[in-house]
DNA sequence: GTCGTGAGCGAG
DNA sequence: TCGCTCACGACT
């Protein structure tokens, strides 16, 4: 039995151990990039606090350090002589098996090795690994005035009396090479030591983890009563929970339309049953309305987990999930992997937001992870949108996942009417560098007269997009990501926005010494200068990273705004997230194509999704709402169907356009990025990689190799990066494909990063 | 991720 | 000829 279950506390009570009647062989996986789990020895000492899902500390290689005991029969492969377990800590076992499970399914999808994965879930502070250490052995004890004068030096105090201490402080204190005479002489000797968790730390805890202070929420408010949208799109949810089992539902909502009320009545019918409430949502910090509206709603059973938290608080909020204090979970990508137990619903909200895609070492999707997950566990799955991912509409339109509308607004208001303002046909000195057109600012001054709010939206940061000599053309890039550098008048400097690289904006052109130096083009500060000179009476502010850089600064500007102290705010993308404000009777969308030229296949979708988010900024409660849209492409399908609100004409274009070129979901996607300092290695890798894809291919017609070519930003942040991507109908081929490739060892390379992206978003 | 191993080249 | 640096690949 476990000797430190927590009182009061039975989710806590270590189920029994191993069967202690001999040594027996345990599967145990590692938070590393390696496949595994591997095998070890568990001795019968230590079999009575170890069972499925326990922290053991293991020999690695050189280290011992924390694995997971899973289940599973012992590694065929594993060698003969298995190690020992070094040592089990006195803690509940931390892995479930269900999430194990999990991890597997995900790791296997994503052809990624099943410790990274595991490594990404686990709580901080989970993996540990040994020190080396210098212990004194009984010969170093004895006096040894009469020997060899280079033996005479003395150790530190601290070795000498407690007979142990790190081998590092050891090195420091006298030098390696006395230290390394000291171990051939035999009077100390070296032993890897792995600090073992005080066995307090989930028991001493606890305690004020069941009474979090500060934290209490004012009793739970009533709910108000549902549209009949709202009520219809429910039932269909409340059948399905009713019934059981994995049921994923599309919440197609337009902006306004409540869709937020519908997951309280879901989350709280999950409860009802006695099950839990998983909520994703793509930035926690973005969102502080939501998280107190939930807050409101279901006090203090509620746990917060994002990448915002410090790693302490974290792991609060994970030991409070992992020991059932918690209903519901409001979590950032990374919460996909919270020890949620006994998972009724998953909710995942703005599900076409692109942050769900993690990117780095371990690319996953969390949306598309929580329908994964909602299968395994047999839980219902809110996706809930205005603007449905072209993925997830289609899966609704071949009936996978179950369609719920909500076509109206919830206060009755009307989407607004949007006026396309074609810029190619506006004059120069209208547009100013700042897209203010005649028509924006009349419309400006009209609102501001009815003391309306505007909401000026420009999906670009900083002062400029870029600058530019008129003389000669050239233009200041960054030397580490190769893109145009930002000028920002407050600080008078260049600034990269991928890597952060600044440098003073120089008067002269470092090319022809011409004085002519444009610092032009648009930016949100740019903006807001312009707006500022126009309307001086206005009170402006400007909303982006640059003028967020705190969380407390965001939610300053929104709450102000919220109050009307701000009359117009003029912003980039994250004015689009989910906001809302009652009062917005105008939105300009200073130039609506800004987005739709990257070298990126969902550059129309997310565009598209873009207008019209921001759109539905305004209109709401009133039936005033007014959007400009300035474009130098009118003629665009994304920007004439986002003018006319039509998502299902969007759709139909974007099919056609997708299913032709076989982009997701009709074909499936695997790129390969290969990055690295040096730019000739990582081409040459990428076309061996290219090569030797295109050689496994054969004559197949069932896949495309495309590339190698370097990415669109070809360097970021100092490193060089190339990728290759594979394309094919039918998932298996390009899966099959990179199973080969690692297998032949192609997708390794020293001194490069190659990842394996499965369902790349992100591909400049 | 990390570290021991063996290949490859420089000082003695 | 010893010894250093660097790429490789395996970790139970």
């Amino acid at each position: 039995m476990a000797p430190h279950a927590a009182e009061g506390n039975r989710r806590l009570v270590l189920s029994r151990g191993f069967m202690a009647v001999s040594d027996q062989l345990i599967n145990v996986a590692v938070p590393l990039p390696v496949a595994g789990p591997f095998t070890y020895r568990l001795p019968t000492e230590l079999a009575a606090r170890c069972t499925i899902g326990s922290r053991v500390f293991v020999p690695f290689r050189t280290k011992i350090r924390a694995g997971f005991v899973v289940p599973g029969p012992p590694n065929g492969d594993a060698p003969s002589e298995v190690r020992d377990v070094a040592d089990v800590p006195e803690e509940p076992p931390y892995l479930r098996a269900n999430l194990w499970e999990f991890i597997r399914w995900v790791a296997d999808y994503y052809l990624l090795p099943v410790g990274l994965v595991l490594r990404t879930a686990l709580p901080p502070g989970s993996d540990r690994r040994s020190r080396p250490w210098a212990l004194l052995t009984s010969e170093g004890r004895r006096p040894r005035e009469c020997q060899d004068p280079k033996q005479l030096y003395s150790f530190p105090r601290k070795l000498l009396k407690s007979g142990a201490m790190l081998l590092r402080e050891l090195t420091n204190a006298i030098g390696e090479e006395r230290v390394r005479e000291a171990v051939n002489a035999g009077w100390v000797r070296v032993e890897e030591r792995i600090a073992r968790p005080r066995a307090s730390l989930w028991k001493q805890r606890l305690p004020e983890l069941l009474e979090p202070a500060g934290v209490r929420i004012e009793v739970a408010e009533e709910p108000p009563g549902l549209t009949a949208d709202q009520e219809s799109a429910f039932q269909r949810i409340e059948q399905a929970m009713e019934k059981g089992g994995f049921n994923p539902f599309l919440l197609f909502g337009v902006t306004g339309s409540g869709k937020t009320e519908v997951y309280l009545r879901a989350i709280q019918m999950t409860i009802a049953q006695g099950k839990r409430a998983l909520v994703l949502v793509p930035e926690i910090a973005l969102t502080p309305q939501l998280v107190r509206r939930f807050l409101r709603r279901f006090g203090t059973g509620v746990a917060l987990f994002h990448s915002g938290l410090t790693p302490s608080q974290r792991l609060d909020e994970w030991r409070r999930i992992y020991a059932g204090l918690v209903n519901i979970v409001i979590a950032a990508r990374s919460g996909i992997f919270v020890p949620l137990d006994n998972l009724g619903l998953i909710v995942v909200d703005e599900e076409h937001d692109p942050s769900y895609k993690q990117e780095d070492t371990c690319p996953y999707n969390a949306r598309d992870m929580a329908l994964a997950r909602a299968k395994l566990e047999g839980a219902c799955v809110i996706l809930g949108s205005a603007t449905p991912s072209f993925e997830t509409f289609l899966n609704a339109s071949r009936g996978r996942i179950t369609r719920l509308d909500l076509p109206s607004r919830h206060h009755g208001g009307a989407l607004p009417s949007v006026e396309v303002v074609d810029l190619k046909t506006v004059k120069q000195h209208e547009k100013k560098g700042a897209f203010l057109t005649s028509t924006l600012i009349k419309s400006i001054d009209a609102a501001l007269n009815k003391h309306d709010q505007v909401v000026l939206f420009l999906n670009r940061r900083g002062f400029d997009t870029f600058s530019q000599c008129r003389s000669c053309g050239y233009v200041f890039r960054c030397p580490n990501c190769d893109v145009s550098l930002t000028h920002h008048k407050r600080t008078r400097d260049l600034r990269c926005h991928m890597c952060g690289f600044s440098r003073a904006a120089p008067p002269l052109c470092p090319q022809c010494r011409g004085t002519n130096m444009f610092f032009g083009g648009a930016g949100t500060q740019k903006v807001e200068e312009q707006v500022a000179a126009l309307f001086p009476e206005a009170r402006i502010e400007r909303l982006d990273r640059d003028s967020t850089r705190r969380r407390e600064d965001l939610e300053g500007i929104l709450e102000r705004f919220r109050r009307h102290e701000i009359d117009i705010l003029a912003g980039t993308q994250m004015i689009v997230k989910g906001h809302d404000f009652p009062g917005i009777a105008l939105v300009g969308v200073l130039c609506g194509d800004l987005s739709l030229h990257f070298p990126d296949f969902r550059a129309a979708e997310r565009t598209f999704q873009l207008i019209t988010q921001v759109a539905g900024r305004t209109g709401r409660e009133k039936n005033s709402g007014r959007v400009i849209l300035q474009t130098f492409d009118p003629d665009h399908y994304a920007i004439r169907h986002a003018a006319a609100h039509a998502y299902e004409a969007f759709f139909q274009s974007e099919s056609a356009l997708r299913e032709e070129l076989l982009y997701p979901p009709f074909g499936h996607l695997i790129l390969i990025r290969i990055e690295g300092n040096s730019e000739k290695r990582v081409e040459d890798k990428a076309v061996a990689i290219g090569r030797a894809a295109r050689q496994i291919k054969g004559g197949s017609r069932e896949m495309t190799i495309l590339g190698p070519a370097p990415a669109p930003r070809r360097k970021l942040a100092g490193r060089f990066r190339w990728h290759v991507l594979f394309k094919s109908a039918e998932r298996r081929h390009v899966r099959d494909l990179v199973r080969n490739l690692a297998a032949d060892g192609h997708l390794k390379g020293h001194g490069l990063k190659i990842v394996v992206d499965v369902d790349p978003v992100d591909m400049l």
